[in-house]
Parts: C-alpha cells; sequence; structure tokens
DNA sequence: TCATAATCCTAA
DNA sequence: TGAGTTAGGATTATGA
C-alpha cells in the first residue's frame, strides 16, 4: 500500500488491506486510527456493498469513504481493464511486469535467516506476513502480505500508465482536475462529474450520466428523476440488437478486404440527431411534417436538428472530435509523457463515446431510452444490409471489374469481402473504392472505412475466425483472432496453445501436415500423462452465490466443496476457480470430478487424461481442421498417438503425472494474494 | 438420442 | 448518483 498526499494505491486495498487494518484498530482500541481523510475530524467509513452488472460481473465489496483521498485499487482497475485467467497479484505481475512474485515458505524461515546478508534480504523482501485471525472477506487473496506486494502495484501503475488513463477518463467525463493540468482538452469543461475512485468502483451509466447531467445545464434544461421503468425483465432482450451476417466458413486462401463503419453507433445518433430530448411522443407525431421530423426504421420519430439539437448528438460531436484532436496531437507528440497522456485521453474519449448508446438501453439505468436504443440498432441493421448489397451491386464482371464479389462475413458494423483477386494490394485498391462510393450513400458523419485485409482467412461461424492482417501490400501486421478458444480464458492452457500453435502452422507457415504431427504428438503426450498440471487448470467465473445457481456445473461444485473445506480461503462471488478434472468411476458427471488444483497436488489425485481429450482438444481441433483437411477426424484423432499408457490406479505411487507436475509447477501454483 | 435450458464468455 | 446493450457459439446437465 502506497501513501501518497492525496491516494492510496496497492492490491486488493479496499477488500483486504483497508478493512484490516480498521478493523485490527477497532480490536486494539486505537481509537484515534480510522482518520486517513483531508477533513480534519472526519472519521472513515465503511460498510458492505454488492456491485452487479453484466459487464463487471457481481461482486461483494467494502465501501470505503476517505475524504479527499483517491483509492486506487491495482486490483480493480486490472479487472476492469483486462480479461485474465486469474487476477492474483503474481500473475498479473508475471503478465505485465515478466515478473514472478516468489514467496517464501515458512519452514524455509529459519534457514534464511540463519544464512548471509543475501538470504535475510530475501527472507525481509518476500516472506509475507500471515495476518488471518481478523479476516472478514473470503477470496482468494491470501491474507498476507509482504515488501513485494507493495512494491509491484507501484510499478503496475507506472508500467500500464494507469494514472493517465485514469485522470483522462476522470477529465473527459467531466471530474476536477486532481493533477495540474498539463495539457487542457479544449471545448470540455473539466469543472463537474466523475471522481476517480467512482471509475473503479462503479459502472459505465454513471459517466454518461455526468455528461447528461453537464450538457443539460449548460441548455438549462432538467434532466427528470424516472420512476423505475415499469416492464423492465432483467433477463429478457429489451429491444433487437444487430445484424449478424451469415459465415460462409471456410478457409479463404485468397485475401478478404474488411469494411467497418467508424464509430457506428455514434455517428447514426448524430447522423439523425437521435435524443431524449428530439424524441417527439408517439401520439404527437402527426402533427409533425416530413421536413420537421425523421422516422426511423424502428418506427420511432425524432425532430431534425434544425428544430432543435440534441444533446447526445452534441456530447458526441464533442467526445469524437475531442479524440480526433488527442490522436493528431499524439502524432506530432516526442515527450513519452504527453504521449501517455495524449493516449489515455484518445482511449478515454473512445470509450466514452461508445458507452452512451448502452447506457439508453439500460432498462434498469438512471435514464432508459428504448426509442433511441431501438432506433439506433434499426438504422445499423439497415445500413449493413444495404452496405453488403451495394458490394454485390457494384462489383461484378459485368460492370468491368474482374470477377464478381462476394461478402462472406459481417457483424454489426463490418462486412468482410472477397474481392476474388490474388494479391493482398488489389483487394485493399477493392476495399478503398468500396468504402468511399458506399460511404457517399449515407448521411454525415457516417462513414464506411476500409480498415485491413485478412489474407489467408479462416472463418469457422459466426463470431469465430482467424487470418493473417494486412494493413499495407508489403507484410503482415500480426496474426487475428476472434472467438476462438486462443481468447477464450476459461479453456485450459494446454487447448489454448495447441489451437494457437495450429493456427500459426496453418494460417503463417502454412504447414498443415506440420500442423498435423504436431496435433498427434501432443495428444500422444496427453494420454501418456506427460502434460504438465499448469496447462490443464480450467478457470470459470463465479458469477452469482453458489446457492443461486440453477443447476449444478464443475466450478460451482468446487467452491462449494473448498467452502467445507475452509471457508475462509473458499472462492467468493466474482472470483475466477481454477479447476482440474480428475480421474473418478465410470459415468461419474464432470461436476463431481472437478479438483483445485493445489489440492489435487498435494493429494497426488489422478487426472483424467481421456476427458481431456474428449472434451476439451478433440471439438475445437475438429473445427480447425475441417475446413482445411479431408478426413480432420481420421487424421488427429485416430492412431497409435490416441493409445493410452496402462492408466495407474489413484492410489499407485506411481502416478508420473503428478511426481512430473509438482516439480515443475511449484512456482506458477502456488496460491497466492 | 435429441431438444432444451442454464451458464460462461466473447464480438461488436 | 446502483447496475451500458444484444447476438451468438460452446459445453453440460437433464428429461422426454
Amino acid at each position: 500500500m502506497q501513501l501518497t498526499r492525496s491516494a492510496l494505491a496497492g492490491y486488493n486495498i479496499v477488500n483486504f488491506d483497508f478493512p484490516y487494518l480498521i478493523e485490527r484498530a477497532a480490536a486494539l482500541g486505537v481509537s484515534d486510527f480510522p482518520f486517513w481523510g483531508r477533513i480534519r475530524g472526519s472519521r472513515l467509513r465503511m460498510k458492505d456493498t454488492t456491485f452487479s452488472s453484466k459487464a463487471y460481473g457481481t461482486r461483494e465489496s467494502k465501501e470505503i469513504t476517505i475524504e479527499g483521498r483517491v483509492q486506487f485499487d491495482l486490483l480493480q482497475a486490472i479487472q476492469r481493464d483486462h480479461k485474465l485467467s486469474s487476477y492474483s497479484l503474481n500473475s498479473v505481475s508475471a503478465r505485465f511486469l515478466g515478473e514472478q512474485k516468489e514467496d517464501v515458505h515458512h519452514s524455509a524461515i529459519s534457514e534464511l535467516q540463519g544464512g548471509n546478508e543475501e538470504t535475510r534480504r530475501r527472507l525481509a523482501v518476500y516472506w509475507r506476513v500471515p495476518c488471518a485471525p481478523a479476516r472478514t472477506h473470503a477470496s482468494p487473496y491470501c491474507p498476507t502480505r509482504s515488501l513485494k506486494d507493495a512494491y509491484l502495484p507501484q510499478r503496475l501503475l507506472e508500467k500500464l500508465l494507469l494514472t493517465y488513463n485514469y485522470i483522462e477518463m476522470a477529465r473527459v467525463t467531466g471530474a476536477p482536475s486532481l493533477l495540474p493540468t498539463f495539457f487542457p482538452i479544449p471545448h470540455i469543461d473539466a469543472h463537474l462529474g466523475v471522481p476517480i475512485t467512482f471509475l473503479l468502483s462503479r459502472g459505465q451509466s454513471i459517466k454518461v450520466l455526468s455528461q447528461i447531467l453537464r450538457k443539460a445545464q449548460q441548455r438549462g434544461l432538467l434532466v427528470p428523476n424516472l420512476p423505475r421503468l415499469s416492464g423492465a425483465n432483467s433477463d429478457g432482450v429489451a429491444y433487437e440488437g444487430a445484424t449478424v451476417l451469415e459465415a460462409k466458413a471456410g478457409f479463404y486462401e485468397q485475401p478478404i478486404a474488411t469494411l467497418d463503419f467508424a464509430s457506428l453507433y455514434p455517428s447514426i445518433m448524430m447522423a439523425h440527431n437521435l435524443c431524449y430530448c428530439t424524441l417527439v411522443p408517439k401520439q404527437q407525431a402527426g402533427g409533425f411534417s416530413g421536413e420537421e421530423v425523421t422516422r426511423s426504421p424502428s418506427g420511432d420519430v425524432f425532430v431534425k436538428p434544425h428544430l432543435a439539437r440534441g444533446i447526445l448528438p452534441e456530447i458526441l460531436e464533442e467526445l469524437l472530435g475531442a479524440r480526433k484532436r488527442a490522436k493528431a496531437d499524439l502524432k506530432k507528440a516526442t515527450d513519452p509523457f504527453e504521449k501517455a497522456v495524449l493516449d489515455g485521453r484518445q482511449l478515454a474519449l473512445k470509450v466514452s463515446a461508445n458507452s452512451v448508446y448502452g447506457f439508453t438501453g439500460a432498462v434498469v439505468g438512471k435514464l432508459p431510452c428504448l426509442e433511441i436504443s431501438a432506433s439506433v440498432t434499426a438504422y445499423g441493421r439497415q445500413m449493413i444490409e444495404n452496405t453488403k448489397k451495394l458490394v454485390h451491386e457494384r462489383f461484378t464482371t459485368t460492370n468491368g471489374y474482374a470477377a464478381d464479389a462476394e461478402v462472406v462475413y459481417g457483424d454489426t458494423d463490418s462486412v468482410m469481402v472477397n474481392f476474388r483477386t490474388d494479391t493482398v494490394g488489389e483487394a485493399m485498391r477493392l476495399g478503398r473504392e468500396a468504402a468511399e462510393a458506399i460511404t457517399a450513400t449515407f448521411l454525415k458523419p457516417i462513414s464506411l472505412e476500409f480498415e485491413k485485409v485478412y489474407f489467408p482467412y479462416l472463418l469457422i461461424s459466426k463470431k469465430r475466425y482467424a487470418g493473417l492482417y494486412w494493413t499495407r501490400p508489403e507484410a503482415h501486421d500480426k496474426m487475428d483472432t476472434k472467438g476462438i478458444e486462443t481468447v477464450r480464458r476459461d479453456n485450459c492452457l494446454l487447448v489454448r496453445q495447441v489451437v494457437e500453435t495450429c493456427l500459426q502452422k496453418i494460417l503463417l507457415e502454412r504447414d498443415v501436415p506440420g500442423a498435423v504431427a504436431f496435433v498427434q504428438a501432443t495428444i500422444s503426450d496427453l494420454l501418456m500423462n506427460r502434460m504438465d498440471l499448469s496447462l490443464l487448470v480450467i478457470t470459470k467465473g463465479l458469477t452469482q452465490e453458489v446457492e443461486d445457481y440453477d443447476n449444478r456445473a464443475a466450478h460451482v461444485e468446487l467452491a462449494r466443496k473448498m467452502r467445507l473445506r475452509d471457508p475462509a480461503t473458499a472462492p467468493a462471488v466474482g472470483d475466477r476457480i481454477p479447476y482440474v478434472i480428475v480421474k473418478a468411476a465410470k459415468g461419474v458427471k464432470a461436476y463431481e470430478k472437478s479438483e483445485d488444483p493445489i489440492f489435487a497436488l498435494e493429494n497426488n489425485l489422478p487426472i483424467d487424461c481421456q476427458h481431456y481429450l474428449e472434451h476439451y482438444l478433440a471439438k475445437p481441433l475438429l473445427r480447425l481442421f475441417e475446413p482445411i483437411l479431408k478426413n480432420a477426424q481420421r487424421e488427429l484423432l485416430s492412431g497409435d498417438h490416441t493409445r493410452a499408457i496402462s492408466q495407474p490406479t489413484p492410489t499407485a505411487a506411481g502416478g508420473g503425472i503428478m511426481r512430473f507436475a509438482k516439480a515443475r509447477t511449484r512456482c506458477s501454483l502456488v496460491r497466492g494474494d
């Protein structure tokens, strides 16, 4: 935990360190302790809350009020900014700092203490002082702290530029500047709005609402305090969303051009003047002429901008205008500090603009207006269908082009076009031509842009594809993967690594036989018990209270089991639960075979390798290879490599996998933080 | 065996 | 001043 003049920073401080310190002080009767704020005599206040949102999940949390100081909990920031399989300080530090935090076990203390200066230093730095008794909040974050626990968050803060990014977000949503204004934001008045602590502890709504309130005040408008919208059913769907075009699955060995609408939903709201204050109630719509109002494709009516300019379009215009300037300044900037500020700012402005639409559709929110959100998506659906149609109509041999173009896929604001050319450069040229021609058919500021070419392109299904990503004809920029196992954190590392390697071999090296051989070797390793346990750990989020689940699932049952073993360290709502599938009698359900990896390790439980092959590896690999290989099933999943070694009985000491795994995974599997 | 519901996570 | 949205694939449990 770091204490500066106006901020407190650390890892999991809000739910562990602060409550712990406060409770200990109370237990010890240190009555002058809980005065950390900058208002003399004002005691800090703590209460339990449950935060729940679809995007951030449900989490129990402490809410601590400390006047005049920002509480910057790195755990909260990283949970919001990054989707990871594990949020332990150890794993996060390894990921972002390339630095593992080594723990010192208590059995090594006397040895280190009796050693030399270096071993004593190690003890001081790494030994985590246990402080379990007063623990009140169950989570995988171990109630111990070492010097490193203070030092690593500081490094993360700097490395991830969190100070810049969060202060910029606070500023674009209108918070008072906590630091001197190094680079003022033109047209954005930074004197009303969202405190940094809100950015970490509350949702998206507060940011949008803050902007609406500020703009309404400028205009002299009042924002109504609406009663909870009736008929707001939180599990159903309130209105129709975007169109996802049919995916023509396959392995494309021709360049596929991608056309994207830039900031689609914000630009729709600006182009059509969609706002609370421009909406014409259904029963009054008849009283307006076509000169005065527009009817959106969902049938909702809005007045045109010459009669009344909406607040939302104006906010969006300012946000996107400011972003354009930030990006231009970023291009010119040379000073690393200025660059960090500007990049944080352009990101904040983009996120901010994109959340306005969602805010209008949030029926459980403060100011829902489904006429706006339903109109936005309806315009969007019309636009993507139109774009597809225009591509098909224009790029034909009849019109003098070398081939008939085909839209092979598209999602919400993008279309993927096969112009049936063999060169990336030609695909780019046609892509630019299409973007320009189609943009001309839409109202300003709607803009269809050519963004990139995929070549080759492996389209598996809707929302799932991979390809090499080209923005210039000379060389590809990267491999891009969407929705496939490699980008999903609920798969074990083995599956992610195998799929990733196969994609590389197929797309990059163009070596399909090599990919097949690799799969066979991996399956053989798995079945021969040669797989490191750390590769087999699956993680899933505990999204609600264990009791509230309607069915039985592996991670939930494990959470239940762990609570019986030790309530203090059992997973809590919002935590991610790591587990492995261990061997059991035939016919036993998967949810009865899930086990805590550390428990499995310590008790030498054998892993159910067959289960990993059949349930986690086989299908993803078949999906990957089916568009490429004639006999994927036979080549990958039958033959010598699928023969398992004679399985050790659960009690046998010779569980090769466990001994092997234990030696190799001690560092990465220790429970921490 | 097959359809369905619950759940998780991702694309946009 | 509590909580952005919908679409969609995949896995698992469950019951007809």
